[in-house]
DNA sequence: CTCAGTGATGTAATCGATTACATTATGCTA
DNA sequence: TAGCATAATGTAATCGATTACATCACTGAG
């Protein structure tokens, strides 16, 4: 902290006048005379002096920090939504407090408790797993929350995400309207709603289509790398491996695609591949067919719009809300077609180290 | 803000002693009798009653709260240097309060403001440009600074950052080692140190094989995507391109890469390359050869470790440490050498947007 | 028995702001 | 010119903790 700066008091004795008058001039209060604001002016000017919001924030009991939780920060997708939010929130006078639950719900809660400590006027979860029971620690402390990308059970609350039942459902049907039936799927985690959601779009446009699921070609993993790798591979090892693969999110996408590259050479057919996501690398991955772009940027600036909104309703209203019904947004992905799978084949070689 | 939880006052009257006690109880003051602090356990958890770290932090003067500003959020390479320190703060107590520069110095300075009226205990500061003059208003303030990954001028300070001019200038040895002398400079902003750093090493790498840098075949740009692409571009319409590439930095290595691929058909050549930085999706890039691996979450570990030093010794003694002499520590990347460049093509494909 | 020493707790000032309320000065009306 | 509205500023309580210092009870030494 401020080692020994100016303080309100300085600035007062420095003006001749009393720290309210400080105060009226720093919060731009009308009713001081323009000499005097002007003189006070110039005394904070030359003392250096600067607000110190710890103790404002004691005061007025508002901090002007929302606390950021996700499962992990060197991830492209929550840091994209977390960019949303910064930006919208940094447009309303916010700061973020970032942290990271490790995909952890212990952690995740520990992480809530110091944001509640740190008084944060409203929070943004991206919740680590379906587990939402610690999040009414924030309610009963009458914290905002809005949850970005995934439900949570346990815990109804403001939400908003992409309509991931949608998204993957016009994927799939596009896939078999194109001609192919029988599309594999390699998805996260059930535990998920993102997943299950995905889950069920693939299942309902197959049922749209009357096609029977087949449980030999639907595999389930842990939205990472390497379980889109170890279950790309699960895939090609079946008895009859499908010509297409639905996959439901981006890293599962990179890590099957790496396995085809691996393998390309040994495979008897290459898969093309339907995915949901399309992030700034998707286009380099060879083998997508389709992809369901989610609005990443979207989903953290609605978030952090509808926290600030419920900030600033608690502010004028600060007796319950008990608005009984939650708002969970659900923003359409758009689908991307690309040209047909290609022939050619993607190079990937490992590396080995040197000296 | 929390509504109307318990207070220390409450407590203390709950529980029929001072809050003086109740302090104690709360910081671990071994002089409270067993008995005593029994009852307050109990009084604190039936209360529901939570510290307000805004209070304390007034009192004590010390917010434990650490400020983190990088040029750009939805970037993997600042964020996994965020890892790194929000790993390493938390561990030691303290949260991450992290704000974006958006690459411009004005909002850098903006942001900083901010984060010193908010009583930080310490910044990590990923400088958006070369300049650093509104980094003084933290030494003035007392506030611990440390940077990372990159330099600033007007303003020494300690630092952790790869070994700029070591990596690049081993990449290319290796390369002409490799029988390539004429190689190809794909490079950031020389306003920014590691651009700087890197193009040096690229230059000392010739110079000590005795080649002469070929200005047509070195080209400059700004570490994004479409710089990379658009400088490859250039440099294959060059009458005669380079056989081989220097690129250094990841997302120019992507830009560069995309260029190949859209183009690998018509071109009479594709050059190999060999990439400053070797991050998640590197082994996904067809033509590389050679990449420096930055040690990046351990620059964030080792700059939030510094910090925290700093941090603690001035805790300490709190009079002026004066510390004569910065320190600059650079880590050692990490040479990964790839098979020799493939001659399969990877495939790319533009999409157009359907319904 | 007295008194110093020790342990347990309380009293009250303090951190740096904000703000309700009080006070004073000023101008205007009748 | 009295009287009152209005403008400008000051006084002091307050937010919720921490902590130096004071107090008190008890123990054991002399």
């Amino acid at each position: 902290m401020r080692g020994m700066g100016a303080t309100i008091k300085d600035v007062a004795r420095l003006a001749g006048v009393s720290t309210a008058t400080v105060s009226r001039v720093i919060n731009n209060d009308p009713r001081i005379a323009p000499t005097t604001r002007e003189r006070v002016v110039e005394c904070i000017r030359s003392s250096g002096y600067r607000i110190n919001k710890i103790a404002r924030s004691l005061k007025i009991n508002k901090t002007h920090t929302i606390g950021f939780v996700a499962p992990e920060l060197a991830n492209d997708f929550f840091m994209t939504i977390a960019k949303g939010v910064e930006e919208t929130v940094a447009a309303a006078g916010y700061s973020l407090l970032i942290a990271s639950s490790n995909e952890n719900a212990a952690q995740e809660a520990l992480r809530i408790d110091l944001l509640i400590e740190k008084c944060v006027d409203g929070v943004i979860i991206i919740p680590a797993t379906s587990n939402g029971r610690h999040f009414i620690e924030l309610r009963e402390g009458g914290i905002p929350v809005v949850l970005a990308d995934r439900l949570v059970s346990d815990f109804p609350a403001d939400a908003v995400l992409v309509d991931n039942v949608q998204g993957s459902r016009e994927a799939v049907a596009l896939v078999i309207e194109e001609g192919c039936e029988r599309i594999g799927f390699i998805g996260g985690d059930l535990d998920l709603t993102s997943a299950q959601e995905r889950f069920k779009g693939y299942l309902k446009a197959l049922a749209d289509h009357g096609v029977r699921p087949e449980q030999a070609i639907i595999k389930f993993g842990d939205f990472h790398i390497d379980s889109g790798y170890a279950l790309m591979r699960e895939l090609m090892e079946e008895p009859n491996p499908p010509e297409h693969v639905f996959i439901s999110n981006y890293y599962m996408h990179i890590g099957a695609t790496m396995y085809l590259v691996d393998h390309a050479s040994t495979l008897p057919r290459v898969p093309a591949i339907a995915g949901f996501d399309d992030m700034e690398f998707t286009s380099l991955l060879g083998f997508a067919s389709v992809t369901v772009k989610q609005p990443v940027i979207e989903i953290g600036r609605r978030a952090a719009e509808l926290l600030i909104r419920k900030i600033e309703a608690k502010d004028k209203n600060p007796n319950q809300p008990a608005r009984p019904r939650f708002q969970i947004l659900r923003l359409p992905g758009e689908l991307l077609v690309r040209d047909r799978p290609q022939k050619t084949i993607l190079a990937r070689s490992d590396f080995h180290l040197q000296k």
